[in-house]
DNA sequence: ATTTCATCGTCAATGCTTTTCCCTGTGCCT
DNA sequence: AGGCACAGGGAAAAGCATTGACGATGAAAT
């Protein structure tokens, strides 16, 4: 790929004034302008954004981690953060963790050696302590998905044990007092939260949940079938189903359906985070709302905030909580 | 962020040296090493890898671009290249085209400036020629989803024709015969062949299809409704309905559901990709398989074999053709 | 005591762009 | 005509890590 100064070369000037029309800061003449110009697109030059980093001390580009690419829930935030970035002139590097500490640590490792400016983490496995020390190190640091009190004004966060709340809180206003829950085997905070949000629910409306009431499973749609078979097997009854996510809902569903369950009729079901999924299948699943577009909008606009020196932070923001709401579509009804 | 220097200083020796213990290419004495690999962490230094990439003229970075990222199709696609790369070591690098021309050209353009030495383009607006002349421009350029002769070796393609075919062959088979199309109203050449494949399939069955029962929506579940809400209202009665993609097919169950139309007892449809949608929504939906996460698997590795010397491109793969192949589930029956 | 490695420092070059400083030439004013 | 201002553009340093050649130092071996 041809350099500046083979631009410089064939438009019979210095790459000092190439560079001057790339930037266009300093005033060149229009005759020249225009010959390096023919000469920048005669060459397909691109300014070797590596050497633009190594000068002006800026890479343009803002990290991102997830757990996994391929999940819709972290596709969307990929897709909202990317969106926002783009209109601030931003690269979006995106690594993946796939909740695991030590992978997430690679991925956030990675993005430093790139010189990312900003950064958006969702973590699922990394301690607490390692993140303060991140969002210490590196100013840009944003995280999306939990609240740590010592970097709060760096916590873009949802309040699940409130989506706990919100689902246990529907149920008992329908009148189901037979309920499981199915968590997650995947060791996240996120699912002991939300089922505290349930626990604290349930037992304000006297219902009881024993332990065998809870089952555990992948968070996906198998994971969903196989949690709700383990519990039918066991002899379990029940007239609700609580779920970690919108796609067990969606296992719970179809494995019900199979047994010739009616829902809601029979069972009510609800599910979490509010994915597209959660329209499309039959019936359309009531469901937690989880913000993640709008959070990760946020995410990133704090992020860039906080790199940037002309626009400082909001500091009448002192929090970046959100709270779930209930979708009511089709899966719930009364007891 | 400190630099190769600050490590060397309170290690006590030499920027070389330091850089010997990264690249382990020179013995370096077991004291020396920890000494510095201790500074390393006390800094937390990171090579900076735009003065690595400079220097060595190589990056380890694969561009991918995309229509969306918050598509379940190209979120599968991007996560399966990532998963690839990872494995090689190669960074990724993302970036959307949004189905316009310009914006997938400077999408190309941004990755080029980044020096990514190998990409997988999913291209759906730019025209053949610009693509080829890329492809002569980039040496580790690859197509991932159409087929162009004077580049072949560089297309990873899918026979969206043969899945047109697909789709109507299995409903002539069923005995249908009042079969309506939803194609999409974007202008991509991927809906002409599937609608082609169809075409050529219905007329072989000797079945007819007008032009007035096509309809066009967007390519998503709202689409997908408004697109058979429209051939509804226009009076037109039919038993099978073959649906540009999975989103749009979970519209179309949605709407016939709602006017009381029983799947697939009264109406078969047929989705297209198979995506993770399909396995979830009730009834599970009867698709067309689009292997996307083989395909991307094998579009990286071509990409990076491409640009890598020691392993030389296999040439009796002369061409990288998937094929469609019908997923039978729940929503086509006989009619 | 001398040779011989192993180990590491020094120095320079490389990669590409940006930016500061400085020089040239032209046009204008008095 | 002389002087000045200013636009336009060149030269060079800086930014960071890698690598190769070569030299220096020290310790171990003969």
């Amino acid at each position: 790929m041809a350099t500046i100064k083979d631009v410089a070369k064939l438009a019979g000037v210095s790459p000092a004034t190439v560079s001057r029309v790339l930037s266009s800061t300093v005033v060149v003449s229009p005759k020249t302008k225009t010959r390096i110009e023919k000469a920048i697109a005669e060459l397909d030059f691109r300014p070797n954004a590596h050497a633009r980093a190594l000068v002006s001390k800026s890479t343009h580009t803002i990290g991102v981690v997830i757990s996994q690419l391929a999940d819709p829930f972290f596709a969307q935030m990929a897709s909202s953060i990317e969106d926002v970035a783009k209109k601030r002139k931003f690269q979006v590097l995106v690594s993946t963790g796939s909740l695991d500490a030590q992978k997430e640590l690679t991925a956030i490792k990675s993005l430093q050696a790139q010189r990312c400016e900003a950064m958006v983490v969702n973590s699922k496995a990394l301690a607490d302590d390692v993140l303060i020390d991140l969002a210490q190190r590196i100013p840009g640091f944003v995280l999306i998905n939990k609240f740590i009190p010592q970097i709060s004004q760096r916590c873009v966060w949802f309040d699940n044990v409130a989506g706990g709340k919100v689902m246990a809180d529907y149920m008992a206003s329908l009148g189901h007092a037979n309920i499981v829950v199915l968590s997650t085997k995947e060791r996240v905070y996120d699912a002991t939260h939300r089922l505290n949000g349930i626990r604290q629910s349930l037992s304000q409306h006297n219902i009881n949940l024993p332990d065998q009431h809870i089952a555990y499973g992948s968070p996906d749609y198998a994971g969903g079938r196989e949690a709700i078979e383990h519990l039918i097997e066991q002899g379990i009854t029940f007239t609700a189903v609580l779920c970690y996510n919108d796609a067990m809902a969606t296992g719970v569903i179809s494995a019900l359906t199979d047994l010739g369950r009616r829902i809601p009729d029979d069972v009510s079901i609800v599910g979490f985070d509010d994915v597209l999924l959660a329209k499309y299948c039959m019936p359309k699943l009531t469901t937690v709302k989880y913000p993640i577009d709008i959070m990760a909008r946020k995410a990133t606009e704090l992020a860039l905030s906080l790199i940037a020196k002309d626009r400082p932070l909001n500091q009448s923001d002192k929090d970046y909580q959100y709270k779930p709401f209930l979708v009511k579509r089709e899966s719930a009804a009364k007891c």
